[in-house]
DNA sequence: TGGCCCAACATGTACATACAAGCTCAGTGA
DNA sequence: TCACTGAGCTTGTATGTACATGTTGGGCCA
């Protein structure tokens, strides 16, 4: 009884828009076809035509019909299939573009998405907070199914924290890369870093190395967690760590300031550092560079350990010893996890978390003492 | 008196629309009031409440007005925004994203498309016909407002003119990168290729040497452009070139063939040559390794010289002397030049062209014989 | 035969009425 | 005091009528 009464609840033009649609989708009345006139359907459904015509505006917004007065209504060409395979979009933001590993990220995300079928939007940051709110809110202008984000000076907080939120809020699927906001919930993957730094420290402890130097970019939580990593082997293998022989720098120092503390620290006599541990290739390609200008000879009196293995490490005369991550595998894997998501597959929870494990390559740069 | 007819026929309920329109925007209603009641509208404006639905419908259809029942009819929120600076979006399409010197010019365009206020898509072909196909297929399958295009292997031929010529059907303008279609008439940006292989043949040229190997990727224009001017330089300055001295190969030859060939060419005694010109700083620094295991140093024995300028040229113990140019300008000049033309501010015709002269950067792996 | 006009029919505009359904709030009753 | 009810407002659904406007085609007239 009362299952036929809300049955009866669904209103009429809706009831007609319904059969209506049923018609065109089985092909009784095709794509180009005059539909019957108003008083016509009005006669045959035993409606009013007012209502008729509340239905046909319902189907003519939604571009199923068009209306010509005069002439009549008819059916639309292409709906169909415009809707069926309407292609979606996905977003990446990432601090830096061009720079160093990020074009692999970026590359690896591309592919995977275009095989997915979605459209890849690129924005980047360039490190900066005020940016990356501008590029988000540009990136979101249109809807956009879902986010792939690299988080701008992590160590930093986060003044935008209000706008992932609103993602959230939103149904907006997004994920994580490199880093993460500790104050948002989200699935994220990233390179264990501290593994990484604990590994370039412990390979070189057991090379013999005691007074081993490391260069960290502190301004990202990455070079925080390979400083941890560096500092815990120490620890571990009881090897008393000089807080002289820790050097924090920010992005921007980066050409300068490793490089005049690293003459400084090899031209320090008998307790020069023995080895250097270098937050990317990047550095460690520009460090090598310093030894040269001391004197020193790679690995023979100084070793040095990079991070990245980046096409850098073996550009050189000395093949970088270095940590090796999956830099394309992570777009990709960014990429199928947020579409996995977008498409309801997932059972990837808030609290998806994938660490890669960076694996030491051993080249040329490093001996045993 | 026509006139007077003439405007006695715009129907009331658009009347009333733009009259509740212009009490909106001239902020007599508020974003987020309460609407008068559709009765009180019927009356204060002399008509029936059919015919103030049929108004409030067309405004909420156009998501001015929200209604709900039993409640009102409230006005939205953010609907001027939204609708003066809709965001549009600019498409690059690149061979490829992660390798070398793209990146850079990726870059260049997204920091300026950002900073005009567009949206960046991104997709590349991977150097592959059919997938440039299917992604400039997937780009358009929302509005475009322009396209930076890197055209796909371009030296054989194009299976996609007709999609590009349907970009300029529908008035999409667009905008080639470093390579071109002979078919297609478009803007276009590109390093003076033949100027750069004529400035490295020169250069080796006037310092003496007379033997130079040519090393050239002739599965895109660049490579055989960069070709045509070594050729060039050579007969301007009436040295005599031996076919074996210009090695071809494609690009996924590019770590095998070149450097078979240059240890068989370093190997070959007398008539060995002194000078390797290659098509960019990849291929010298990984024929520079070639000449360390033949055991020639580097620019005693070999003079090496490379293209682009990229990082890799200064990571190596020998600074590679090498070309340069403007990698990341190109994306910017390309995107401001496309969004000069979508604005309709462009004077550039179909034919507009730049062209970018490499600069010739010497640096310590070439030497007078 | 050719041009014109008008009837017939299509959708568009306008108004009237009636009742249904959802929200608010004041007043009632336990 | 608190919960319920119902009056009175809102928008939503449904139908009726009337006339305007645009399209087509057949029939009339020159």
């Amino acid at each position: 009884m009362r299952c036929i009464t809300i049955e009866k609840k669904i209103p009429k033009y809706i009831q007609l828009k319904e059969t209506l649609l049923g018609l065109i989708e089985s092909g009784a009345i095709r794509p180009g076809d005059q539909m019957p006139s108003e008083n016509e359907i009005a006669d045959r459904f035993d409606m009013s035509r007012q209502t008729v015509r509340q239905t046909l505006g319902l189907l003519e917004q939604e571009g199923r019909l068009y209306r010509l007065q005069g002439k009549g209504t008819f059916v639309s060409e292409q709906s169909p299939a415009a809707k069926t395979h309407e292609v979606q979009t996905v977003g990446i933001l990432t601090t830096y573009i061009s720079d160093y590993i990020f074009p692999h990220i970026v590359r690896g995300a591309e592919s995977a998405v275009r095989e997915k079928g979605y459209r890849l939007m690129l924005s980047s940051t360039d490190n900066d907070k005020a940016r990356e709110r501008e590029a988000l809110e540009m990136m979101l202008s249109e809807p956009l199914s879902g986010l792939i984000i690299e988080p701008t000076r992590s160590a930093e907080g986060n003044p935008n924290v209000s706008l992932y939120l609103s993602l959230s809020y939103q149904n907006i699927p997004f994920i994580m890369i490199n880093q993460r906001y500790p104050e948002i919930t989200c699935p994220y993957l990233m390179v264990d870093d501290e593994d990484g730094g604990f590994q370039a420290a412990d390979h070189l402890l057991s090379l013999g190395h005691q007074r081993i130097a490391g260069f960290f970019k502190t301004d990202d939580l990455q070079g925080v967690n390979r400083l941890k990593g560096f500092i815990k082997a120490h620890q571990e293998r009881s090897c008393p760590l000089s807080p002289d022989m820790v050097i924090h720098y920010k992005t921007d120092e980066k050409w300068t300031r490793p490089y005049e503390i690293a003459m400084q620290l090899l031209a320090s006599g008998s307790a020069r550092p023995t080895a250097f541990v270098c937050y990317n290739d990047e550095l460690a390609v520009h460090l090598l560079e310093a030894a040269r200008q001391s004197g020193l000879s790679v690995p023979d009196d100084l070793s040095i350990i990079g991070f990245d293995d980046s096409s850098l490490a073996t550009a050189t005369e000395v093949k970088l010893t270095t940590l090796s991550h999956p830099k394309m595998q992570m777009g990709v894997d960014a990429a199928q996890i947020l579409i996995d998501m977008i498409e309801g597959r997932s059972p990837a929870s808030a609290e998806f978390c994938k660490l890669y494990k960076p694996e030491l390559i051993v080249r040329n740069s490093t001996k045993k003492l």
